[in-house]
RNA sequence: GAGUCUGUAGCUCAGCUGGAUAGAGCAACGGCCUUCUAAGCCGUGGGUCGGGGGUUCGAAUCCCUUCAGGCUCGCCA
């Protein structure tokens, strides 16, 4: 439709080529302006004339085709008013199984970095968000035929393992850890950190223990080896919580023996350079702080095993674009790495190599730590938001099948929605309060939704539609579901783009809105047969589209609630 | 101090590849259940788009500057 538009203005207007058309017509504001408009400012040079003038000329030679129902100047607009019918047709022509998916990413590898918490602290709100944020990341680029390796980058190396082993040393037992877990490993962290501001020397301590676990020391590896499989049990769990997975669990430690090759090339390339006893990469030239490659003690650090991360990558996986979903504080570490790698003689790293910045998480009082214990657990929120829905609806519908299955669908879609509403870039504040809202702009309005969509489909019976009488569903409501719907594929694609699942979470809820004017408008169930099937027709497609844009923010939807 | 992100209605935010009277939700108030789920729909009130310059026919949107807040700035990740 747009195409036939933009043919009619070209030839009108012969100074403008179809391109530059495309690029100028837009959709108006509101409904009264039509479907299309063509602004007029641009052409005042050309013609030296008023916008508002040219804009009467041009809808004046415009000839209307049975595509059009009119078209008007509006001050110095020309819009467009489509024929309801056809676009009608026209949009329902589209809509087929794999609607909205795309074959754009045929034959290319995107790598995606998510969730990757610290192994011996409890997964709190703070994963939650690159976990949920890196699960929609890798859906929208499935759906649009990219092939996806989902990593969990687990920060399972380090000096805090140094620091965990002092402290189970000093003060843990063996029956402690294995009776309350990660609790346990959190606690005599938290010690650990109390105790070395007083003595120093416990730091020393820990950094020889992480020696010695880079150097293989048996012992050393035995108790981090057992520190991490506790830990692994804990937060598989919240993944199938969460029903999403990965396909790697590549993390920090499975770099260890794979630093040695980067410090070489970095050498062998004349890169690396000594800096009060450390070895970093000296970043002047670009106005950034130089990135640390091995500490003083001979030990490596994050950066280096992320450098590793990213060769074993691009040789095992040879992604086009590998992404890191990780907090915006982080912004530095990366753009310090990438350009180690670009400087390195890699000059894909500059098209490649993808920071995906989310904002910070805070609680209502402070910071969220770790070490001074101000944390919410993501298991205790899952929980909380799955109950309160469980209450809500023994409340609203007592007698319906399957309340746990469905309270912990909605439940858990609440947090997730919640979570990829808002632009990923800004900070958020958890509060419960938030968490225990589900009235408005949430995931089980959407989900509330999808199920009114469901019951309309049982309550009269009909699950497939064949071809149907478009002109009986050209009211206002019906073309503006109509028109969301048609916007499907354009949204999946931009959401890729913008590495950004709130473009989709906020089409999906236009969509809802649409559908729930709509459904208030037209009765589906009537005596009249065609207009039933024109209507449930639409009915079907607004509901499948509800479902794989939910399915795209890694949501689930029940069929009632 | 340098870098970076954010600043839009009482609150939480859309809109930011420049275009028509700046939009939602929450909260407040008022309507709508003898018809497909009222977790819904409709309506009312509510705005110096942080401030100031500039570019432009046109700026919430682009540029500069300034203010406020967050985050980062070598041996944590």
């Amino acid at each position: 439709m747009k195409n036939k538009i933009i043919d009619l203005i070209d030839e009108t207007i012969e100074e403008l080529d179809k391109e530059i058309i495309s690029g100028i017509l837009e959709i108006p504001p509101k409904e009264d302006m039509g479907d299309f408009a063509f602004p007029c400012f641009q052409l005042a040079k050309i013609f030296r004339k008023a916008p508002n003038m040219i804009a009467e000329e041009i809808a004046g030679k415009i000839e209307v085709t049975k595509d059009l129902s009119k078209v008007a100047a509006m001050g110095p607009y020309v819009n467009f008013y489509v024929n309801k019918e056809i676009y009608v047709k026209e949009v329902l022509r589209k809509i087929g199984k794999n609607y909205g998916s795309s074959k754009i990413g045929e034959g290319k590898t995107i790598c995606i970095d998510y969730s990757s918490p610290n192994v011996a602290k409890n997964f709190h709100v703070g994963h939650l968000r690159t976990t949920i944020i890196g699960n929609s990341l890798y859906h929208i680029f499935d759906k649009l035929g990219y092939h996806v390796e989902r990593i969990n980058h687990l920060g399972d190396w380090g000096t805090q393992f140094g620091k965990l082993i002092v402290a189970y040393k000093k003060w843990g037992s063996k029956e402690a850890v294995e009776e309350k877990g990660i609790p346990e490993l959190l606690e005599l962290y938290v010690k650990f950190h109390k105790e070395a501001e007083k003595d120093d020397s416990l730091n020393d301590q820990a950094r020889e223990w992480f020696v010695k676990m880079e150097q293989g020391d048996e012992e050393a590896l035995s108790i981090w080896k057992w520190f991490k499989d506790i830990s692994l049990v804990e937060y598989k769990r919240i993944y199938n919580i969460l029903n999403l997975g990965f396909d790697h669990y590549t993390g920090e430690s499975f770099y260890r023996d794979k630093t040695g090759a980067i410090v070489d090339e970095l050498t062998k390339k004349g890169l690396l350079e000594e800096s009060q006893g450390a070895m970093i990469v000296n970043l002047d030239d670009y106005d950034m702080a130089p990135c640390l490659i091995t500490k003083k003690d001979g030990s490596s650090i994050y950066a280096t095993r992320d450098l590793a991360a990213i060769f074993y990558r691009k040789e095992n996986y040879h992604f086009d674009k590998c992404i890191y979903v990780t907090g915006l504080e982080q912004k530095l570490h990366f753009a310090q790495v990438f350009k180690v790698v670009e400087l390195m003689g890699y000059e894909w790293a500059k098209e490649q190599l993808i920071h995906v910045p989310y904002g910070l998480v805070s609680l209502e009082g402070g910071k969220l730590s770790t070490r001074s214990g101000n944390i919410v657990y993501a298991e205790d929120i899952l929980k909380e938001s799955v109950s309160k829905i469980k209450e809500i609806i023994e409340q609203k519908n007592p007698d319906l099948e399957n309340k746990d299955d469905v309270a912990r669908k909605v439940g858990i879609g609440a947090i997730i929605f919640n979570d990829l509403y808002n632009q990923r870039i800004k900070d958020v504040t958890f509060t419960w309060e938030k968490i225990h809202s589900f009235d408005g702009e949430t995931g089980p309005y959407v989900q509330y939704t999808y199920a009114r969509a469901a019951s309309v489909l049982r309550k009269t019976g009909i699950t497939e539609v064949g071809e149907i009488d478009a002109s009986l569903i050209t009211d206002e409501t019906s073309v503006a579901l109509l028109k969301e719907i048609d916007r499907f594929p354009e949204v999946v694609k931009t959401a890729a783009e913008r590495l950004e699942p709130s473009v989709v979470s906020r089409y999906v809820m236009a969509v809802a809105q649409a559908f729930n004017r709509f459904y208030h408008e037209n009765q589906c169930k009537v005596e009249d047969e065609n207009l039933m099937k024109a209507r449930v027709k639409l009915v079907i497609i607004a509901k499948q589209v509800i479902r794989d844009g939910l399915d795209l923010l890694g949501i689930q939807c029940p069929e009632q609630m």
